[in-house]
RNA sequence: GGAGGGAUGGCCGAGUGGCUUAAGGCGACGGUCUUGAAAACCGUUGUAGCCCUAUGGGUUACCGGGGGUUCGAAUCCCUCUCCCUCCGCCA
């Protein structure tokens, strides 16, 4: 969410970046809504001090052991001056009646007006970075870098083969059975691919922790406002699957569980920057995206992630989104597998991310980079939307601001695997295992 | 799922309709004293919003969330959530 303030004091300056990012964002329905609520707050706020000021006084006029009979019983045995004081009060209480009903009808409005805000508020994205360069979409996304070489038929001396085909044959990847128990686009891994992709998992963890990673193992059921936290709820509600019983969502990334686990907190400055790994399962309805990648194990309803999410302070987050990019890059380096560096456009934004760039590994098989990370800067704007604050130190009157939320895929495993597959087939069709991998595949050295 | 008990500031903990502007304690911060420290003593203390003549002043809301009763609610009523104890069920 962004700074309302903000909105209000460089409204010309919000709009040109909306229009950057190629998104239509209510700008000037939210404006003209802040003006009204905060008309609306001023002539209620007039309206209560009015009356907690005269109802203050109609309890200094009560006898003080009269104070807890609200029927005033003993009113007709006192003298007369008692009896004018009886009669100003409840003139007063007649007052202070229709007040209370101003009020009620402006509350009424005030809460209209802050919940119409509030609804616009959330669907609007995040700012760019100044960094991001414009484009429209992810054709003009940016290649930063390319790492190691990626090959090709002339490199293998034999025409590599598409996962599919190798998993098939390997009988590692049963796509036929995976359909049969789940439906369109689930898969089951079985034997040397299951124990690969559970090696992989505890190689990237391994990394990470190394890297200065805490291990987190978080929930996979969260509530509504985590999502809305994160940012995917509301305006990606189709794109979720939930339990309508219990109103529990089943989380699209581990960044969704992580990045809310200090959701309302104040942290202490001197703690940050907070690192974070998780190995969590994901699921999407990728509903938007039916018929698009059909084959294989690359777009799944279900897939296991390992995430790093990181909370820091505003003026270290690109300096943390450097060292989140090149923790990520580590895996692939290890594996010794191409990959590259891209940067987003304007256009190509996720709707959280102030800058984004993703890591893209060689696939000889398919014959395509595969997206296998995304590492996000999202400066405040999580932080704002699940208040997540800190306090640089312990004085008084230290203030709480908002937190910097960073996250990235310390890689996504089916398409690591597809990398793994891809590049380390060999003539016959077996898999050599990668160096770093084999401690964790019980030695073993060739998958067939 | 059933029965009972709870939720108050950074923490502990009082508070059954109006001197509550939330007692008291702990902690933290500042000061006095001291060669320095400790102790003692004095003072300060949260969050969010709005307004103004703006290094300051005023005001509203916040005692788990939401609603209600009342001139007035931490306090009374309804409801929800979470935690604790016990029972049941369960990988």
């Amino acid at each position: 969410m962004l700074d309302l303030a903000y909105i209000r004091e460089h409204p010309e300056e919000v709009k040109q970046a909306m229009a950057s990012l190629y998104v239509e964002a209510p700008i000037d329905a939210i404006l003209e809504l802040d003006v009204r609520r905060r008309s609306l707050l001023t002539q209620v706020e007039q309206l209560k001090q009015q009356r907690n000021q005269v109802s203050k006084e109609i309890g200094k006029t009560l006898a003080p052991h009269a104070r807890h009979t609200p029927a005033e019983s003993g009113v007709a045995r006192q003298a007369s001056a008692g009896v004018r004081d009886a009669a100003e009060r409840e003139a007063k209480k007649a007052e202070m009646r229709s007040v209370g009903d101003q009020i009620e009808s402006f509350d009424a409005q005030v809460r209209e007006t802050e919940t119409e805000l509030n609804d616009l508020m959330l669907t609007v994205p995040n700012l760019p970075d100044p960094s991001v360069p414009v484009g429209k979409d992810e054709t003009e996304n940016i290649v930063t870098r390319v790492v190691g070489e990626p090959q090709t038929a002339k490199d293998f001396g034999f025409e590599p083969k598409p996962h599919w085909d190798l998993g098939t044959a390997l009988g590692i990847i049963d796509f036929e059975r995976g359909v049969k128990v789940s439906g369109t686009r689930f898969y089951m891994l079985i034997g040397a691919g299951a124990r690969l992709q559970r090696a992989l998992i505890s190689f990237m963890l391994d990394v990470h922790i190394g890297q200065g990673y805490l291990e987190v193992y978080p929930p996979y059921l969260v509530k509504r406002e985590t999502l809305i936290g994160t940012g995917q709820l509301p305006k990606f509600a189709e794109n979720q699957y939930f339990d309508q019983v219990d109103d529990l969502w089943m989380i699209p990334t581990a960044e969704v569980p992580v990045t809310n686990m200090y959701a309302g907190e104040i942290l202490d400055g001197a703690k940050l920057p907070i690192n974070h790994v998780a190995y969590t399962a994901c699921f999407r309805r990728e509903q938007m995206s039916a018929g698009r990648d059909t084959r294989g194990i690359k777009r799944g309803h279900q897939f296991d992630k390992v995430e790093m999410v990181k909370f820091c302070t505003p003026e270290t987050s690109m300096a943390e989104l450097a060292k989140l990019i090149d923790n990520a890059e580590e895996i692939a380096r290890l594996l010794k597998i191409p990959y590259r560096i891209i940067q987003m456009v304007t256009g190509d934004l996720s709707f959280s991310a102030a800058v984004k760039y993703d890591i893209e590994m060689w696939a000889p098989g398919c014959n395509e980079w595969l997206e296998v990370s995304s590492c996000s800067n999202f400066k405040d704007f999580q932080a704002r939307r699940a208040n997540i604050k800190f306090k640089r130190n312990t004085q008084r009157g230290a203030r709480a601001e908002y937190v910097h939320t960073l996250n990235g895929s310390g890689l996504a495993l089916p398409r690591v695997m597809i990398a793994v597959l891809e590049n380390y087939q060999q003539a016959d069709g077996s898999i050599a295992v990668p160096e770093v991998l084999k401690p964790y595949m019980g030695g073993l050295e060739v998958i067939r």
